[in-house]
DNA sequence: CTGAAAGCGCTAACAA
DNA sequence: TTGTTAGCGCTTTCAG
């Protein structure tokens, strides 16, 4: 900057305010000045101009993996939703920050926060860290979570209405004449578990009894999904259709119940929870229950920008939809 | 910091080489101030380091989208490679800087260079920018680009051998006793181009004559693949398969093609090019040519940690491998 | 409207 | 082994 002050022939204060827009600098020692830092490939160093603004105009994007023994980012969910909120965060003049939790350590998430290095946080799923995240939350504003909605949560989470998803999906199994439906993911996970609370209600409603013999904990990664699928045939449990909490899964349990011999859905009905791209391109296509992610990430952005500006508004609860498509055999 | 050295009754240098583990420090000291910062939750502020040391911890991992209309990210193939990078980068102690080139205009890379944000840069496609990339190259050293190998070029590329990889997959087309044969892909793009290289040698080896008709433009979205997908049957050229440039591609054809009644391996035998996480999963599923995303990502990150050393390794070439699955008739 | 100068939080040369 | 101090590149108060 010293450099382009020279060889404009103002000071550095001058450069600075003419590059940062100010209004006290006239249009045309503007101009001249911007063209000379262009010419010259002169950016302002924005590590300088963070210390100094205590501003650094990055968003943390974080994905916590508490709860996948792989510790990859697999699942499309997560990459869908990161290309969504890509496009929110860049139209907004910041930089995405990624950072990729695999096995939290205690403090992880103070230790993000005490770095300084982002202006707000997005935390894509709870994972298993809920009481981290709520500890975050009572002293730290600026950041948002995708995920459940919990009781005397202090954080701000935007999600779909887990329960009422969970819920249409069964149910739509059931209006199909289907009576014994496994339910397959992780209800340690908050959201997975709300899905499952669903999933129990529509059969309560329906006079179905609960058999834990259907009721099938699984992860989220294909090889997993498919090795829970697999417990669950070779429990001997009678089924004729399964709630995957995720379309990976659902996936997953199709391909295991192939092996077996089961035709989907003649034997077995499928629903699977995301619609992720590859649910309309699964063989059969995928009945599953949607979640709108280009709606869930303009929330998410809109609602960190409005804290870092000093509001504090709440979360939101999005609308899930079910998705007809072959698998259920509707 | 300065709260760190009275709280330890040292002076603030000592706490920072206690903090940077300098082996001037005595173990005993290190534990006590170690422990001091971590119980008052403090944690070195990367700006005011990253200014002082100039660097600053940062990989930046660009996408440039100067090819799509619609800007978005959008293929798994970006998407899976970019979880494979976040690992490798993370594993090393680096954060990832996440930049979506949308609409990439005049400098941008040069500016996202001058701008010090990271300490090196893996650029993930060439996308339309091969010139800008080489004039960067030609002065930046910290830079890995995924894609093609290109005469004259100044940077570090990383790549399968994408002539390879269309020759192979049109090979087997030919060897399953399919004569006409389209190619439907952007071969404005290296990578693409060289894919179709290999296509039109593989017919040429076979003698069968060049079909302009049967040489099909298409962007990498589904839609945008779709639609041309409904051009070239629209053409009423006569084919009996398809090489895809890439499995998005493929799967928007087959779609196409069923929506015209016709069978897919049967009247159309379709090959796509990835072996991304859907080609399994399709209905046919895809044979496809496969790219090792996971070797690819170990290689790209060790060959840029080995270019911030100061080494200049040149790039690498990757070999492809087919993988015969349904959609080809095999 | 413009400039001089202080200081953001850190590291490392130099001194002790 | 430790402390003092200069300065990284920027913004902004204060003084013109």
């Amino acid at each position: 900057m010293a450099d382009i002050a020279r060889m404009s022939g103002v000071s550095i204060s001058t450069v600075s305010r003419a590059l940062a827009g100010s209004p006290l600098i006239p249009d045309a020692t503007r101009e001249m000045i911007a063209e000379i830092a262009r010419d010259n490939g002169y950016v302002v160093n924005p590590f300088a101009r963070g210390l100094r603004l205590k501003r650094t105009q990055n968003i943390g994007v974080v994905i916590p993996l508490g709860h996948e023994k792989r510790q990859l980012i697999s699942d499309p969910f997560f990459l869908e939703m990161l290309g969504h909120l890509a496009d929110e965060i860049t139209v907004r003049g910041y930089e995405i920050l990624l950072s990729k939790i695999a096995a939290p350590k205690p403090g992880w998430l103070e230790n993000l926060i005490q770095s300084q290095r982002t202006d707000g946080l997005v935390i894509i799923g709870q994972s298993d860290q809920h009481s981290a995240l709520n500890a975050a939350g009572s002293h730290y504003e600026n950041m948002v979570v995708w995920g459940a909605h919990l009781p005397d949560q202090t954080y701000c989470a935007v999600g779909v209405n887990n329960e009422l998803g969970g819920y249409l999906a069964t149910k739509h199994l059931i209006s199909l004449g289907r009576r014994r439906i496994a339910f397959l993911g992780d209800a340690d996970l908050p959201e997975i578990g709300q899905r499952r609370q669903g999933y129990q209600r529509a059969c309560r409603e329906a006079g179905i009894a609960y058999d834990p013999r259907l009721d099938a904990p699984s992860e989220f990664t294909e090889e997993t999904a498919a090795q829970a699928a697999e417990r669950l045939m070779a429990s001997g449990a009678e089924m004729d259709a399964i709630f995957a909490a995720s379309d990976v899964i659902a996936l997953a349990s199709i391909n295991a119940l192939k092996r077996h011999g089961k035709r989907v859905p003649e034997d077995v009905a499928v629903v699977g929870f995301d619609d992720s791209t590859i649910a309309a391109h699964t063989n059969p296509p995928l009945t599953t229950i949607r979640q709108d992610l280009n709606k869930a990430a303009r929330l998410l952005i809109d609602l960190l920008f409005q804290r870092i500006e000093g509001d504090e508004p709440k979360g939101a609860l999005m609308e899930p939809e079910l998705i007809v498509r072959k698998s259920s055999g509707a």
